[in-house]
DNA sequence: GCTGGCACTCGGATGTGAAGAGTGCCAGGT
DNA sequence: ACCTGGCACTCTTCACATCCGAGTGCCAGC
């Protein structure tokens, strides 16, 4: 086990490292951090560390850098999260508040995220299987076409465009609408598939055709690989990465652009409470160098989606965390006023 | 008045510069390209052509490279667009005809381009104003809360929420639907302020507020600045930029962040064909050192919203504006079927 | 007006040396 | 048992000098 003191080191080591982004060493340490110790007892410290794997020399002859185990220690024993300042949380919210509709919520989410952590932000918009049901809408733009469109309780509307094999007659139309939302509205999205089951049996043999083909264009918006859409900005913030990167942003964009990918990431935090992903610990290859701090947000007790940010190991991880935590909560409440 | 040849070696130091990203010298010239001449004649030609401005020569002893100048004339004078082979042409088409609604067909005409082109993608929705109106649809979701949605015949769907005044019944909200529509459907959004006028007189006083309401809500979705959406990608191209670009990329992937910026950008290329605008002609100073390349696209004969590319001015012009008229053409078709 | 020849320039690569930062280890003190 | 000062050692970094070659501009000759 490693002594209190030696925890310190590494607490001191990661703070420097962040703040100076070189490597730190011995004297530099004891100058910048009253361990009420010497340079020599600190290389002694650093060494055992070293040993347990917590930081690395990038070469013989310079400070010591914390490895992705040493930020992990970091980040569950040796910091908190850091709260954020009254004006802040004003800032938050007031940036927030100006939000026309749910894109427009989401957009300032990311700019607000990016902004406050100087790092690239990801949000997801709600997820449509984990949200309510408030209202299904069937419009009739052709005699054999039918717009349908889904609207969530977080206030997120998803339409498609629906060929019918039948003309389909207005009051036929308003039928199925009605049976629709007497059974959906209010309902669980998840839930859908199961509650609409039987209803084409409901309808006169003409119609069933339409019926089902409408049913089946609204599960097949349901499903998982097709509902989830989100956001992401701040890239620009990728160029304070490092010297070298060229070979390290390169890869991050590549990621950011596949959607598929940041999904899996996001999906595969906790669903409750924050989620620090450091380096390696990301299954994604391109991520091998940064860490993905998440949270999930929802307008009640229940998460139904997440953001997050996505940034060097070496970032302030108890400022991000803060931001990220403040942020998921100030856009629950939105959407729960929405 | 530059000579035949003159011009002939301008346009072949583009291709080399353009291919080689590295100046090139009077040698390589006679050796890659048959002028007929020698290289001592080539370098009487290039002075002539660095005295007019179109090449220059990062360093004494150093090839030349195009000026912004020069690269204009290639453009203007000495290159066609390069039309897309037929393979290309399906491929495109393929990958266009799996979307099943507007945002794909976005979003997949933006990956697309940035696969084709290999540069930064930027492609507008169709923009609401110069749309015309397909159906306006109003839903109750609670006594005082009205959804507005409004769709287009390009597919575009957008929504927002009215808080009313007071409470308004389904048979006043069925009222204002029908009146509306009969009033705006088939015309062009541009024309809905006019034809909305004196829609309230109609109205019983109580409900004169909450129509208001909605319509001023509606007239506020088409205020110029809120109703304009775009979607970019292909930033990860950003890092074949060149050798030093920190400094390049930074102002590039901040401008893309500025949705603003980019609209203005697409919004002063010009109207009709095909635009490409070089360097300095840029007005946003982030990219100064990028060249933008943009048309028009939409379902008829008329544009309703633009896309194009962003990349170095040292580009394949010819290969670029073929692509990003290719994908134009097939764009206006998908939306024109949808 | 084109061409070969030639001197010149300058950037990039390579090499050397000194400086500096940081380490590891050891012997001695508390 | 642990901390400390001292010291030799390692390696990176930077400045400076050198060399090489690509490319040029110019000129005399065809």
């Amino acid at each position: 086990m490693l002594s209190e003191r030696r925890l310190q080191v590494l607490r001191a080591i990661v703070q420097d490292y962040v703040g100076t982004e070189e490597p730190v060493g011995s004297k530099a340490l004891t100058e910048r951090h009253s361990l009420g110790v010497s340079p020599a007892t600190v290389r002694n410290d650093m060494a055992a560390l070293e040993d347990e794997g917590f930081i690395a020399q990038p070469h013989t002859s310079a400070g010591r850098i914390p490895t992705d185990k040493g930020y992990r220690l970091f980040v569950d024993k040796l910091a908190g999260v850091k709260p954020m300042t009254a004006p802040e949380r004003r800032a938050i919210q007031n940036f927030l508040d100006g939000a026309v509709d749910l894109d427009d919520v989401v957009a300032r989410t990311v700019r607000l995220l990016a902004q406050l952590t100087r790092q690239v932000a990801v949000v997801q918009y709600p997820s449509l299987t984990r949200s309510t049901v408030r209202h299904v809408e069937l419009l009739s733009l052709a005699p054999a076409r039918v717009m349908l469109v889904l609207i969530t309780d977080t206030g997120r509307v998803e339409q498609r465009m629906v060929d019918c094999p039948a003309p389909f007659g207005e009051a036929s139309l308003a039928d199925l609408r009605a049976r629709l939302n007497s059974r959906v509205a209010g309902r669980r999205f998840a839930d859908v598939p199961q509650l609409v089951e039987d209803l084409p049996e409901g309808f006169d043999i003409e119609d069933r055709g339409t019926v089902t083909t409408v049913l089946s264009t609204l599960l097949e918006t349901l499903v998982e690989e097709n509902e989830e859409r989100l956001m992401i900005g701040g890239t620009a913030n990728l160029t304070r990465f490092g010297h070298d990167f060229p070979l390290t942003i390169r890869p991050v964009l590549e990621a950011l652009e596949e959607q598929v990918v940041l999904l899996k990431l996001l999906g595969e935090a906790g669903d409750s409470g924050m989620t620090v992903r450091i380096g390696h610990e990301n299954a994604y290859e391109g991520l091998n160098s940064t860490s993905v701090v998440s949270v999930g947000y929802g307008s009640g007790g229940e998460a139904v989606a997440k953001l997050g940010v996505v940034g060097p190991t070496r970032m302030d991880y108890p400022g991000t965390m803060g931001a990220v935590r403040a942020v998921a909560r100030y856009v629950g409440q939105i959407l729960a006023e929405s």
